[in-house]
DNA sequence: CTACTGTGTTTCCAGTGTCTACATTGACGT
DNA sequence: ACGTCAATGTAGACACTGGAAACACAGTAG
């Protein structure tokens, strides 16, 4: 039962090196998979191997980690979203397009439940802005793929962030509701399909020549 | 204003008489007050003067205590959903009792933002159908409501479940974005306007005879 | 060589959730 | 009237947490 010793052997250097990114590892694996709640900053320490008080240097509190996993959350999210766009080239139809970004930021929001939860959590520390710039940047995709929708008239005029806001939120509830075990995680895809479907009917101009 | 004291007159009978119902109470203030990581059961027995220990006879769990309240949560916004649609009478038009459900839904929401942050947590403990149970009852008033709307003609044919999922997603899903300031409060009400038009549009029977 | 700065270590403290043993009730059957 | 019993509240202990302070160890610039 030696083995929860320290590292007997001397050979770690006295500084890590890099522990502030090791933190962030350890504490994605354990929001994976044991929730955000279950998070104790003094349990990564001891399973990088470094003091308690060690991570106190790179984040000045609990909540200071929470708010760094956020941000990352919202950087995978924004490439989650860029390659789901990128993807077979700017060629597709628009609801295609909706669509494959649509399933990418479900799928990446069921698959993360915690993580989701954590970036949705009203209370990131009073000076995260790096959370709000980060969020921003991927929402800003939305965004851009709305304006492309109203720029190829496939969407009615409007306030292109409003729409995407409704757009992002709606899948964002449909998740929500999914990872809280409200709804089965079976029906996500065909509730996203007819999300998407009710968005673009909703949302494409009016009573232009129907025959397409 | 001396009901603050712990009661300092010996009068203080050895049983508090409904410890549960004003632990809840206490709670809920708190929730709202300090958010529900903030929520210390020894503080809320310090409050009400009981031992730190004495709520554990009524919750066997911090967790459960917040199980809890999120299972009143989800009655008080039933009770809300269901005020919103009775008032008026039943006889208002289709989309004017869609459009109160929802205000009534986002206004319960961003005014308790910490409830609907624990209503939506993934992570109730085990064995806690009480919340899913609660849960259901609400939603049911969404589910009755597109019910009605097919059947008047006013929606298309579909599971109504699956229809109304996607409305209350919307909705929880806004305001969601609202309470994590992601984006502004004062947008609240034009989003909900937008998002409710474009629900009806994207959601009614196709091309019927348009002019009204 | 020295001072300094960035990191990690140790030691301490208050506070928390949970557990166990015990005390105080009121209700109920006899 | 009385003993029993279940429900409820109390007291104390434990392991653990986040946080603060003082200190130790390097690399680096002067």
């Amino acid at each position: 039962m030696l083995g929860r010793m320290p590292d007997p052997s001397p050979q770690r250097p006295y500084h890590h090196g890099n522990l502030r990114s090791a933190l962030l590892d350890a504490a994605e694996r354990g929001l994976r998979e044991r929730g955000a709640g279950q998070l104790s900053l003094r349990d990564l320490a001891r399973e990088i191997g470094v003091s308690h008080a060690a991570p106190r240097r790179h984040f000045a509190d609990r909540q200071a980690l929470l708010d760094a996993l956020a941000e990352a959350g919202f950087v995978r999210l924004g490439a989650v979203l860029r390659a789901a766009l990128a993807e077979g080239g700017g060629e597709r139809p628009f609801p295609s397009r909706v669509r494959d970004a649509v399933v990418a930021f479900a799928h990446f929001a069921t698959e993360n439940p915690a993580l989701c939860e954590l970036m949705n959590s009203g209370k990131h520390r009073p000076g995260a802005d790096d959370v709000a710039r980060a969020a921003a940047a991927a929402f800003g995709q939305v965004t851009d793929l709305i304006r492309e929708g109203q720029a190829h008239g496939a969407l009615q005029e409007g306030d292109p962030e409003e729409v995407g806001i409704i757009l992002y939120a709606t899948v964002q509830g449909i998740t929500t509701m999914v990872n809280s075990r409200m709804i089965d995680a079976e029906r996500l895809d065909g509730l996203v399909d007819t999300a998407v479907a009710q968005f673009l009917r909703g949302a494409r101009p009016p009573s232009e020549p129907s025959g397409r």
